[in-house]
DNA sequence: CTTAAAAATTGATGTAGATCAATTCATTGC
DNA sequence: GCAATGAATTGATCTACATCAATTTTTAAG
């Protein structure tokens, strides 16, 4: 059942199979239908999420009432609103299923015990942070850097299980673009 | 002489002397003049460093020959080009000093080692690399949201330390605004 | 203090992408 | 299979900010 996620720690993780069953027996499973939110602005965020099967999208809605979406998740991703998580902030995002999703969850406080008890595991964690990090870095680079053009291809070339799987008003929206340039963009014009 | 930086550790964990002592046994101090590089496109990065005193940028120069800096760095902060450091990958961006600055320097592979006679350690990398990640996102977040001078005044209000001390030039730089606008918005046009 | 170099400002003009308003195309539920 | 709703496209126009070219102000070095 959960090959799939055994297999995504042992990338950065060596387990004993006692370890690898103590970690599963930490998550829980949840199934939830396409719009479902999993999380609201203003609620504590106890919960981050590994994706087994779907789509989500984490955003943030300002006040001008605008959606901007920061992350997208598929199958091996995890999700939530990791500033609210990390810090035991009330929410500033939604997170919410594009598709009908399945998802294991893990607990902040039941996670940070596992810390206590097997380091390899906040070793993991530090290492996927980091990871996130460099994402992000790079993403404030091509923002800095590219037009709205160049950013679409590598979006695409970089995530070519979402390009195809993902509305196109969504992506225009995730690269601060509208979905009219993004289409102008598709067509060859710019 | 290095109260700072104790204290610095201090917020996120507690140490015993020993402890304190170790760490500061690992780390090595180094001065640099002004415009000094302390790291450079295509070299090893292997250490990281947290600033004393003085003012650092760490920039990247795309194909065009265009600047954009990513990260300033004054007293109490760390830098490095992270994504090489973490990922053992060669360096892609410049750090250099805008002023004279005193640093002290972490080695990777001395850090790693501490991280398994210590795992607090790694517990403290863990939430600065987290603090970090945070930022990022919320500065996605502003680029995608807000005006350039609603991005300046809280760039100001965020660094009140760096307004004033680096040049406008580089704030600009930094939120992706050429001098001439900065300049018009801190005129109070636009 | 003087001069050169670096930084900031100002004005005129250009442009990528936004916005607004239809229109066409695709998907979903009945 | 047909409305009805959601998504994508197209065209006309607008705007925030870029670019280019001087000019002025500030800083730093001899």
């Amino acid at each position: 059942m959960y090959i799939q996620l055994l297999k995504h720690l042992s990338k950065d993780i060596e387990l004993t199979p006692d370890e690898e069953q103590e970690f599963l027996s930490i998550l829980e499973h949840h199934t939830f239908l396409k719009k479902s939110l999993l999380i609201q602005p203003g609620q504590k965020v106890t919960k981050e999420y590994y994706v087994l099967k779907g789509c989500l999208k984490a955003y943030y809605l300002d006040k001008a009432g605008q959606k901007h979406i920061l992350q997208f998740a598929i199958e091996d991703w995890w999700i939530s609103d990791f500033e609210a998580f990390f810090n035991a902030h009330p929410a500033q995002l939604y997170v919410e299923c594009i598709e009908d999703s399945e998802v294991l969850s893990l607990d902040k406080s039941v996670l940070e015990d596992l810390y206590f008890r097997i380091p390899k595991f906040e070793r993991f964690f530090r290492l996927k942070i980091t990871k996130a990090f460099v994402a992000l870095r790079n993403r404030i680079l091509s923002t800095l850097q590219k037009d709205s053009k160049t950013q679409y291809l590598e979006f695409c070339e970089q995530y070519p299980n979402l390009q195809g799987r993902v509305a196109n008003y969504h992506i225009a929206n995730y690269l601060g673009i509208t979905p009219e340039s993004l289409s102008r963009i598709r067509k060859g014009l710019y």
